[in-house]
DNA sequence: ATTAAAATTTAGGCAAACCTAAAAAATATA
DNA sequence: TATATTTTTTAGGTTTGCCTAAATTTTAAT
């Protein structure tokens, strides 16, 4: 499978939560940022390979072996993520492009060892789980900050932004994975929130609340 | 730089010792796999671009800028064999081929970081040195156990033959960096040498005793 | 010094993955 | 419902890196 192959199965399995009945060209070329003409060409060969169900002007669903292939390529992402943030001095905004070419890498044996290296982990430096070998997920209880209520505690499990600037934020205030956030209150007006988190307090926008995910 | 253009640097590099007038077209392209034709195609992009000094009919030599291009490839191969045969357990002859693919990835940082976390290693798992941020080489003083004679002791600091028949030799003979040979004694008629190794006396051919280095 | 053999280059093609521009289909609007 | 807009597809190009076959140059052998 080729580097571009791999890109559009992943792409593609991360629209359709979003866009379940059928990813459009449209949608799929603006995420890679590639034109509709490249995104319907790639398409049709992912279907000559039965690795996606496409109808013309229907968007496109992957098939179970196409899942499966975007699975493996995000675990591989993910276990790359998790050792350069854990085992080098990685910041969470600078992994992402560096494990988007690590998971391009093709070697069983490589994806295994680093698993064990790691210590098995169940979630990358994002909160997101790990898919074991199989391409099984577990899915967890996760709420955006944006749904507590003061007094409400949760502990930080990952984010839904992974731009640079809102990962950078996030380094500065010194939000982590496993960050515990004490909900202090709620400004009615803009809905933004004054929350504790290691002893300080600060205050956090709704756009932030919404893109920080905890476990309660 | 393409993954192509890298690769052809790199052998350029390494072909160059045994060719320093020039590393021929026929040359370049079984070492790489491919047709000459194609050689002379990339040797030509080089060229333009000012890596190489190329003359029709005369073969290619590496440009300044070139050798540092290449020691930076080779700095990074080595790195990830490093890594791959001492955190993760992989054994000599299966580390070539991964590092093959990660040598291509692009990221200063993750260069200078993983070097760190290796504790800034002087030679990779085969014994050869690792070039330095500038491309800078130690160049150690070794011998072929061909060249020893009964008596004398080295100490094994890299091998030759990369194919994965000779690595898995060694492996089975538990033959590795730093294991202590000592001669015993050379066969007249075949040149095979009786060595001790461990407390453990073998055989090797005179193939194996060329291409075994020691440091005397 | 010729001629034969080998190495090298040139010329013309192919596949992958992208592109633009035009045609066709689907959707939205009047 | 008819028309306008948007989306999607098709058709035809481009670049990279590979190929084969033919032409050229170099090297080796008579």
């Amino acid at each position: 499978m080729t580097f571009s192959e791999e890109n559009y199965l992943k792409s593609i399995y991360s629209l359709q939560k979003e866009h379940p009945k059928g990813v459009s060209t449209n949608v799929l070329s603006k995420y890679l940022d590639t034109k509709p003409a490249s995104a319907t060409e790639m398409i049709k060969k992912l279907d000559e390979k039965g690795l996606v169900h496409y109808q013309p002007y229907q968007g496109v669903v992957l098939k179970d072996s196409g899942a499966v292939s975007a699975l493996k390529i995000i675990r591989k992402h993910r276990l790359w993520e998790t050792f350069l943030a854990n085992k080098l001095d990685f910041s969470w905004d600078e992994i992402h492009d560096v494990a988007e070419q690590l998971e391009h890498i093709k070697s069983d044996k490589l994806i295994r060892e680093l698993d064990k290296f790691l210590g098995y982990p169940k979630h990358d430096p994002h909160g997101d789980p790990i898919p074991d070998e199989e391409g099984n997920v577990i899915k967890m209880e996760k709420k955006r900050v944006s749904q507590l209520n003061p007094g409400d505690i949760g502990t930080c499990i990952g984010v839904n932004d992974t731009s640079s600037s809102f990962l950078q934020f996030l380094d500065q205030q010194n939000i982590r994975l496993g960050s515990v956030i004490h909900i202090l209150s709620v400004q009615e007006f803009d809905k933004s929130m004054t929350v504790r988190i290691d002893d300080r307090e600060l205050l956090l926008s709704q756009i932030a609340t919404e893109h920080i995910y905890v476990r309660v």
